[in-house]
DNA sequence: TTGTAAGCGTTATCAT
DNA sequence: ATGATAACGCTTACAA
């Protein structure tokens, strides 16, 4: 091949050297049945294609058809572990199918600005990870096709995790190591999951017959710095409990670190469950235990309800959440006998 | 606005309502200068624009144009954190220009058609992390705006970290602890900085006339559970190190993990110093003592480049490499006295 | 089975 | 200062 014109090569370009019509190269190359194109001209375009170096201009394509094979992801910030593998899972489905992913957080700028932004570049499809869709603008998303994560709305079909079972399974999780001085690390939030994995916890702390102290459901940022302030404060009270439950991973991580600086032995003095599963949580010494809600699948599920969608197959019924799984890890242990 | 007809809001669109031609819309969106459209004329588009909800179509913009506005991203894999940190560096550059950009791990398919499907996108440009470029078919990147990062290459400009300042700063920092038996956790690699890591580290020790024993030299791939089965392997000889260098932070996660299965306390009975300086570092318990080359700034400043040659300044001047900095955590303390 | 030709929604080059 | 009009590279009727 000469150094070549800087020239791109077009359809047109191998279809000269083809000897066939500019059409024709297209038919080959959109993947028209076998019927549409004799196998000897297709053979002759390919060798042509091959040998010019020609890749289909997918911009062109999509200026025509409409559709972009491009998929816009919005979620809140990709500071959280979480997002990434959300978005992992998600990507790895897409991109088998063709697609390409454009992630935004849409923390740099307004959701909506972000979504207008995407809109621009005429995505076929849009995947928002607890966003809030309900606070937007009704006709911020007119005519797309979008999947939630995580996020209730009867207007679009998205998956959630079992987040109100996560809950329910770490609560059980201390109850049957003995604890019954249990807190809780949380913000007070909007997000759906965030809420219900609350709720499950203290759901069944109640079933067992335990309400625990105001002073220990303490309200703070979902990340690690409010994981740290909160189990500060839980240590410096008159009574700490012995085991806490925090609403996800990067607030346990901040909870571990507060208690090294304190020096309480966890689990020996101080036991912590997290809840989501991120990949870092795995990373760390103790693993810790945590609830997986497994994000890389509901990525992936994402993903797949949107390529259903996009291809007019009825997204499948609404499915039932996405089970999840306790990880026993290294940071919980019976309560310590107090004397 | 009325539900709206299925069909996209168009410039013609916004050219009717507003009285004028569709060429004259394009002027206003495009920012030409003022002396180029009337300033009633201009806010009149604006109006109507702004009333059907009009957003310029990047697609047909990027095939008349040639530009996509768009940016490859091509990494061995998002498995690993030190690329999502590098990634969100230029993510974050790049979005504030305008540009998007595709994430694409070259480790689901080939990096030629990782790059060959990039193309087919009209990238306008293409930072290459640590992917060994010189592996690839020459053709394969041209007519592209190409930037790497830790590669040396005479034909593409790039940004490096100061790789074998990170291994001497390490080996610094353990003999001044008073260490002299230190062992080195690594792959045998292609990668320009891991190499460049591992020298510096042997460089320095040598100075200090010290030769790790051979079997304190470990070949393991760069991941966690590489830094576990090594140092398994470590804490397994006759004489065992005081103190390991690992080629990066996951490889020194995964010796922190096998130290506490092998009921070793760090940094009591073994210091461990990674590479990287990945958020996640700073997220375990104790904090990593690690070298940080400063990820997120490396990705920043290939995005710089990139946008440079892109807008046809002449890239500046090839840079020094990016400094590192010691980052002295809670794995790190002088050998126990060995009786 | 293959070719011709009309767009897709912009930008850019001319005229006016 | 604005309006026609020709690309950009492709898909897709429709014709041959």
């Amino acid at each position: 091949m000469p150094p070549g014109p800087s020239r791109r090569v077009t359809s047109r370009d191998v279809a000269a050297r083809a000897g066939v019509s500019q059409a024709t190269v297209s038919l080959v190359f959109s993947g028209a049945p076998p019927s549409r194109v004799g196998p000897a001209t297709r053979e002759r375009v390919f060798a042509a294609a091959r040998a010019l170096g020609y890749e289909p201009n997918v911009v062109a394509r999509a200026l025509v058809q409409g559709r972009s094979y491009t998929i816009g992801l919005v979620m809140p910030a990709l500071r959280d572990p979480f997002f990434i593998d959300a978005a992992t899972g998600a990507q790895r489905v897409l991109r088998e199918q063709g697609y390409v992913v454009i992630v935004a957080e849409a923390e740099e700028s307004s959701p909506e600005r972000t979504v207008a932004m995407l809109r621009a570049r005429q995505i076929d499809g849009l995947i928002i990870d607890a966003m809030g869709v309900s606070t937007m603008p009704p006709t911020a998303l007119d005519n797309l096709a979008v999947v939630l994560i995580d996020e209730r709305s009867d207007r679009w079909p998205g998956v959630v995790s079992d987040a109100e079972e996560a809950g329910r399974l770490a609560a059980r999780h201390l109850l049957s190591l003995g604890h019954r001085d249990i807190a809780f690390l949380g913000p007070l939030t909007e997000a759906h999951a965030l809420r219900l994995r609350e709720r499950g916890f203290a759901v069944e702390l109640q079933a067992a017959g335990i309400a625990p102290r105001s002073e220990h459901v303490r309200r703070v940022p979902p990340t690690v710095e409010g994981g740290r302030a909160g189990m500060q404060a839980l240590l410096a009270d008159s009574a700490p409990p012995t085991a806490v439950f925090c609403a996800n991973d990067l607030v346990a991580l901040g909870a571990l670190k507060a208690c090294a600086y304190a020096r309480r032995q966890v689990p020996r003095d101080m036991s912590i469950v997290g809840c989501d599963g991120i990949e870092t949580a795995r990373l760390v010494t103790p693993e810790l235990t945590t609830v997986d809600v497994r994000p890389r699948e509901l990525g992936a599920r994402a993903a797949r309800l949107l390529l259903d969608t996009l291809s007019g197959r009825a997204p499948r019924a609404p499915r039932k959440p996405l089970g999840v799984e306790l990880l026993v890890g290294g940071t919980t242990a019976p309560p310590r006998r107090s004397a």
